[in-house]
RNA sequence: UCCCCUGUAGCUCAGUCGGUAGAGCAGGUGGCUGUUAACCACCCUGUCGGCGGUUCAAGUCCGUCCGGGGGAGCCA
């Protein structure tokens, strides 16, 4: 394996030679020096390369160096006489691999508009903001499983394609093979499936919390972290048709266990940000969000909070400001609600439990009162909701007559019931949105920006 | 789906009361310098998103369609 950059940059000057391939950022030319700064997407900063056009045997290749053109570099590792790096490569030989024309190259050497970047999705991992939001995503992606995987959880595979509706989270994408323009018809005239490639109606996930609701009870503790879909009609910064999701499920593990591991896990991922991407982070934190690192250690150092529902709408109801939705005992909580509770109310992160059991699901265990479900919502500074969870219903009876009230089909989750009839126990488990809290790590406004290829509503381009 | 904003040079944007378009950056040329988004001088760049309308005259006003952004709803 090569050497990295950032690796390259960490070392001291020394005789050895050392090869330098990367993409061209900036050329800085004189009549006897040139500096290039080369990047290979190792870290945020590239490597000065200088080239003493006196002693260089190709003085030439120079001229034809543009920003965006691949380059292969060689020369020793020397102490810079510049100010903004310690150490540089002292050139002996600069190859172009892949010329960059500059007058169609889209990319320039200065700050481009977010949006204008998206129409370029291709190339814009090579800016310093998509580059840097893609080794912190790397990073953070990394951590969950890290997480989990040293805590004894297993990592489940749930399907993207079902044939059941999970909780009715969301419009689904149908999934079918039928030809559109000639669609098979029953005899009462609706389309008939059993035609389908899969013989029934079948879409995209929107959740693997009930399959991995199955695993759970086998493996006591799994997680899920792959690719959930939304049809929803909705353009906004923080929704996209596809989206990558975490769902950890804990059998034996009521509300209390839930929210122990949720901060737990918060802490963990965030932590890893700040230990291993101290130089985005400062980047993101000068030019995208002053005061995100404190925003992240303060998550990392404080413990969370805890609320009960009931008393958060009191503090809401007595709250002194003026909120554009008037709380009410039984209302859902408004953004504007959760960074209330969580900025001014807990200072720092906050748990939100036990909700009226009319916002929320079916699948959430009744309480006692009769009124509220074992659901829990964790509220950050600055964002808000940024985890969503429950102890589950494990109670058959239960279960079906809410599913009743409800309308539900018992025939369509009969598998989901089973798990109440052989060997129910108590559970609990959260869901985590992960371009969500990769926006929260690196202060990114707009969801579209931290995944690469963003699918929304009429946009699927590249 | 609803509401608001927006579309002008390759990019970021200005353009007043309607009178045939301008700046910075990028690009080109030259100069200068161990430079740091280098710097200095000069030069080049436009179906003003599309279509239609009002007017002697439309980037500017009106209608409509398309694209982009923000908010609401809904959520992760």
């Amino acid at each position: 394996m090569e050497e990295s950059i950032a690796k390259l940059m960490q070392r001291k000057a020394g005789p050895d030679t050392v090869v330098v391939k990367g993409w061209l950022r900036t050329k800085r030319d004189s009549k006897t020096i040139s500096f290039l700064e080369v990047n290979d997407g190792s870290s945020l900063k590239g490597i000065q390369v200088v080239v003493d056009k006196g002693t260089f045997n190709n003085p030439g290749i120079i001229d034809q160096l543009s920003t965006g053109c691949s380059v292969v570099c060689t020369g020793k590792i020397v102490e810079s006489m510049g100010g903004s790096q310690s150490v540089e490569l002292a050139a002996d030989s600069v190859e172009i691999v892949g010329e960059c024309p500059s007058d169609t190259y889209p990319l320039q050497k200065k700050r481009h508009s977010l949006e204008y970047l998206r129409e370029i999705a291709h190339l814009r991992p090579r800016t310093n903001t998509i580059g840097a939001v893609a080794r912190v995503r790397n990073c953070m992606a990394y951590a969950v499983h890290t997480f989990f995987q040293q805590n004894g959880f297993y990592y489940v595979n749930t399907p993207l394609i079902t044939a059941s509706d999970c909780e009715g989270a969301g419009a689904m994408f149908q999934v079918t093979t039928l030809d559109l323009n000639k669609v098979p018809h029953t005899a009462d005239g609706a389309v008939d499936y059993s035609k389908d490639f899969f013989g029934k109606r079948a879409s995209l996930t929107v959740s693997g919390q009930l399959e991995g609701e199955t695993y759970a009870m086998a493996l006591k503790n799994i997680y899920t972290f792959g690719p959930t879909f939304r049809a929803e009609n909705s353009v906004t910064k923080r929704h996209l048709a596809e989206f990558w999701m975490i769902e950890p499920e804990m059998a034996f593990c009521n509300l209390d266990g839930d929210r122990a591991v949720v901060e737990s896990f918060l802490k963990f991922v965030f932590g890893a940000v700040l230990r291993d991407c101290p130089d985005d982070l400062e980047f993101f934190d000068k030019l995208v969000e002053p005061g995100l690192i404190a925003k992240l250690q303060h998550v990392v150092d404080t413990p969370f909070a805890h609320l009960e529902y009931t008393d958060a709408i009191a503090e809401l109801e007595k709250a002194k400001v003026q909120f554009d939705f008037k709380p009410y005992w039984g209302c859902d909580l408004q953004t504007e609600h959760e960074r209330y509770l969580s900025e001014t109310v807990c200072h720092g992160p906050v748990a939100v439990t036990d909700y009226p059991k009319e916002i929320k699901s079916f699948y959430m265990k009744a309480n006692e009162d009769g009124k509220t479900v074992a659901a829990m919502d964790v509220l950050v500074p600055r964002l808000g909701e940024i985890v969503g969870g429950s102890e589950r219903e494990y109670r058959y009876d239960v279960l079906v007559d809410k599913m009743k009230a409800l309308g539900m089909r018992e025939e369509d989750y009969w598998w989901y019931l089973d798990l109440r009839r052989f060997g129910s126990v108590p559970h609990a488990g959260f869901g985590l949105g992960f371009e969500r809290a990769v926006m929260y790590a690196t202060g990114m406004q707009n969801i579209r920006d931290v995944i690469p290829y963003p699918r929304a509503v009429g946009s699927a381009e590249f």
